[in-house]
DNA sequence: CCTATTCGATAGCCGTGCGCTATGGATGGC
DNA sequence: GCCATCCATAGCGCACGGCTATCGAATAGG
């Protein structure tokens, strides 16, 4: 069945006349007639009764109707639907971000951006270190920013965009609050909320093993606000980076002997096109001055 | 848009692999890829991210493909009903009756139809002359059994099958229910229900006009049921033909001197191709005894 | 009744386009 | 480094959809 024929079938069942259908169609009659007449012997039975003056649709034809005008129409929408999504708008930027990111650190120069493509649509999506790489792989995402995604995926371009210290974090009511700076040693009795969804984490860990610092006790969160409240509500003590949201209910400490730092990248698809507001994007980034993005 | 891009679009979004997509489909991969960029040109954006290992949909393409797939999928099950038509079942045999028709007169010649015939179904449709030229010309009946269509449409095949005589009806405890035959001038104050859904009717007026016979009352009923009805409630009297259904009471009586007759006839349309239980049954009735079917 | 017109079917020709094979370039795995 | 895999490209042949011309049948009109 081509979609020639069935084109033909729908004018000639809404004419009813083999003509001026194919006249409808911007064909000479013989090339319809032919057409129909293949479709009749694919489906084994006539479609119409041809009676000069009364041509009309067989019982078999009206089954045949709904069916194969649904094959045209879903074919139409599908040109439609193009056509409009390719006219009436710049495709959506979607940009993944790591979920320790801290998306006021993009914000002034998404409002750039929005500016210089107008109607521009803003997605994000958030994941942790192997979700980012899937976003990427996988289209979903034009642009991430993130910590090191290891060697999750080859194909990733990546630039650094900066630095950071990691600070203990502690509630103000917490004995440690008042210090101005903390040794590793101290917290062995504490209770530390991991920061599992932290793509630094495991990094972090095996420095404090080489340490030979071990804690007792201990909670798992999956996302930075979590960890925010769990913090403010000194259920135990926390690592943040400097660029995390600040809260009056908690303190930031430098932990002293022990260098916990961090480098935030800018990722995208080795070798995939990307639509130019990504492309500016990461211009932008690159070129932005990070120094004070932690204040 | 071509059905068989299509048809190779879906197979490679299921199977996100070029090549062996195009073995599935039974082409060489250069056609595949060439119909798919094809289909991309048409539709103005790329459908896949080709990436040899990772090959998959755009986010174009999977907004073509729920449309791309109702298109595939409605030609395809038109193609499945129309075997499933073709081999499930003989097609049913469409009979139009007249309203003037007693079913009874054809039960027999069907009983045997259906038993030569393994699963033929039947189906009838009721109306009057017009209605019944208009179903013989739509196709929606094969065969009709009435009285005369006269001009209603010259492409009719018709055989006459019997002629019976039409009686004075009266109800059982009319005043002339006990006279043994009855002249017209007798009636003209008789309130009359009238035939309107015969066939005979106009002729019948005719007739009684030309004796000069008119009537102070009547009614207009659309159906022979309701006209027996109406006799059965003593609500006037009436004229039925032979053939009509019996009942105790109501009295039949033949009218002198007015010839009162109609002749029954088979129609199917000329040079329409009949189907076989169809042809056999116009073969039986013509070949009928009809000489006591009024009995 | 004869002619003109309309409608669909048929015959036959032509050119596009879909199929094929062969091959290349790029990438990933052993 | 070599091979395997994957998609793109080049180029060829034929099938098939397009066309014109014409016919036969049936209707409409004078």
């Amino acid at each position: 069945m081509e979609m020639h024929q069935v084109r033909y079938f729908l004018a000639v069942a809404r004419i009813l006349n083999f003509t001026r259908a194919a006249e409808e169609c911007h064909v000479a009659q013989p090339s319809l007639t032919r057409a129909i007449k293949q479709l009749e012997e694919e489906l084994g039975a006539d479609l119409f009764r041809r009676e000069r003056n009364f041509t009309h649709l067989t019982e078999f034809g009206q089954r045949m109707l709904p069916l194969l005008q649904q094959c045209y129409d879903s074919a139409a929408s599908a040109k439609q639907l193009a056509t409009t999504l390719k006219t009436g708008k710049v495709q959506p930027l979607s940009i993944a971000l790591s979920l320790t990111i801290n998306v006021v650190l993009i914000i002034g120069y998404l409002t750039e951006l929005v500016r210089a493509y107008k109607g521009l649509e803003i997605r994000f999506l958030r994941g942790t270190a192997s979700e980012i790489s899937e976003f990427l792989k996988k289209g979903e995402a034009d642009v991430a920013i993130a910590g090191p995604l290891g060697a999750e995926w080859g194909r990733l371009d990546s630039w650094p965009l900066f630095s950071e210290k990691l600070l203990l974090a502690v509630n103000a009511n917490h004995p440690l609050a008042s210090s101005s700076s903390v040794d590793p040693a101290a917290l062995t009795n504490e209770c530390v909320i991991w920061r599992t969804f932290c793509e630094n984490a495991p990094d972090f860990e095996d420095r404090l093993k080489e340490k030979n610092i071990a804690f007792t006790q201990g909670h798992r969160t999956y996302s930075e606000s979590d960890l925010l409240a769990m913090l403010e509500a000194n259920l135990g003590i926390g690592v943040l980076p400097e660029s995390a949201p600040k809260s009056a209910k908690i303190k930031r400490l430098p932990l002293t002997g022990i260098g916990l730092e961090r480098t935030v990248f800018c990722y995208a698809v080795a070798g995939r096109q990307k639509p130019p507001p990504a492309a500016s994007l990461i211009k932008m980034l690159r070129a932005a001055d990070w120094t004070h993005s932690a204040a």
